[in-house]
DNA sequence: TGATTAAAAATTGTATACAATATGGAATTG
DNA sequence: CAATTCCATATTGTATACAATTTTTAATCA
């Protein structure tokens, strides 16, 4: 729990204070599939809802803006952001690349207390999935990978992937097709053995595939963006 | 010319305005060297010299600490960004990754217009040399690989890239231990034959060892940042 | 009814006033 | 003289008022 907080917070470069913390909230409340891609966030609104002035609000929402979980429109405000199927194709193209080289990394370094950590994480996972709460389960999911990346202590890839996991949950909120989500678990496994045995060629290869098959659960065909007005729905 | 106010405007996803222009014109400014890293950009004299209120100057100034051009701290300002030794060196492994494949990726489908833009680039970058204006022909060379990155329609390795140059200016204002850039030109030479040719595999090869000749050009041993310090003088 | 226009309301854009904090220098003390 | 404390100044942090723009609603006309 502790740990994950502190996951959320590293997302943001962010001065302490007010304005961070509703970056924080919003942020995880988009991870969470809580707000879906295409609500509008009035800035009153968020005021309101954080006891904050307007100012602070801006400074949040343009952070957000340049983590592309938001996007704001000259006069018509901000909105949680909706990756296009061709931004879907490249986020998860970059993945492949960085990822693995990522998880080699953390692999030749990584403590037992580090994976002590990954597993807590999965088995906090598997209780998220069990209680059915599928929001949590997918931001937990994708957190696995941000600690990863904080194992191999290399800030600007660090950086690089918690800014492509960020984005990979709204792509999955758009374009996720498969029903269950437990096969993401085994390569997680996996990935733990090969850490355990500071494996950097398995840890690598195994990243790889993951993401390859995380890409494959996507449906990334021209059908011009149903999911957009579902979510303009479910705002009001 | 024209191409390259393209380039420098692109590097930002802030609205039209004030803000744009001034976060536009500091960066110009940082990647030519004529702001150097430590240098406090007060909000007041920022705003004075754009006739700009500070509440356009800090929209601004946190847009540039997104980019980690600029750091911000909190009652105190901010300052040109001064990338740690550790920082530099995880900078460039990270071009060292991603750059060759987009610089494959663009061989593949490089078109004989985008031939011609870099090698007007290529002219003009030579041409800053001749003249002797250090800090354009070091901007210029900066913006090539950023050229590349764009033909290689790739936008979110493009961000990447783009923020991996701009990192890559401060870096080299604080770490550059060669006194010739000459050698530059030439790998950029290189790649653009590779890119005539459509040879991908040879535009990556090139591109490698291209950044990591880069790489090798840079001083990090650990002497505790006099070049800090430095900054600070010339500040005054 | 449906489309168009016009006015009203709501929302964002920007400047500015005031509060909180940091900075620099003078006075004080050992 | 060096170090410290305290005060005046300068700078950033935040709220708010007003301007500009968009969105909604109502009214008008074909």
């Amino acid at each position: 729990m502790g740990a994950r907080a502190s996951h959320y917070q590293n997302l943001t470069d962010l001065p302490e204070g007010k304005a961070r913390d509703i970056y924080i909230e919003l942020q995880k409340a988009i991870l969470s599939h809580n707000l879906l891609p295409g609500v509008k966030l009035s800035e009153d609104e968020v005021g309101d809802l954080f006891g904050a002035s307007r100012t602070i609000v801006r400074t949040a929402l343009q952070a957000l803006s340049h983590s592309q979980l938001v996007t704001i429109e000259k006069n018509r405000g901000a909105f949680i952001a909706q990756p296009s199927i061709k931004e879907a194709q490249e986020v998860f193209e970059a993945r492949e690349l960085i990822e693995p080289r990522v998880a080699g990394m953390a692999a030749k370094i990584i403590t037992q207390k580090d994976i002590d950590i990954l597993h807590n994480h999965i088995v906090t996972e598997h209780a998220a999935i069990a209680a059915g709460d599928k929001g949590e389960a997918l931001s937990l999911s994708g957190f696995f990978h941000v600690i990863i990346a904080d194992i191999a202590e290399h800030d600007v890839f660090s950086k690089i992937v918690r800014s492509l996991i960020s984005r990979s949950s709204l792509i999955i909120a758009l374009y996720w097709k498969r029903l269950d989500t437990t096969c993401e678990s085994h390569s997680h496994h996996a990935l733990l053995d090969a850490f355990s045995q500071n494996d950097a060629q398995a840890a690598e290869k195994i990243m790889k595939s993951h993401i390859v098959d995380l890409h494959s659960g996507l449906d990334l065909k021209n059908h011009a963006q149903t999911k957009q007005s579902l979510a303009s729905i479910l705002k009001k």
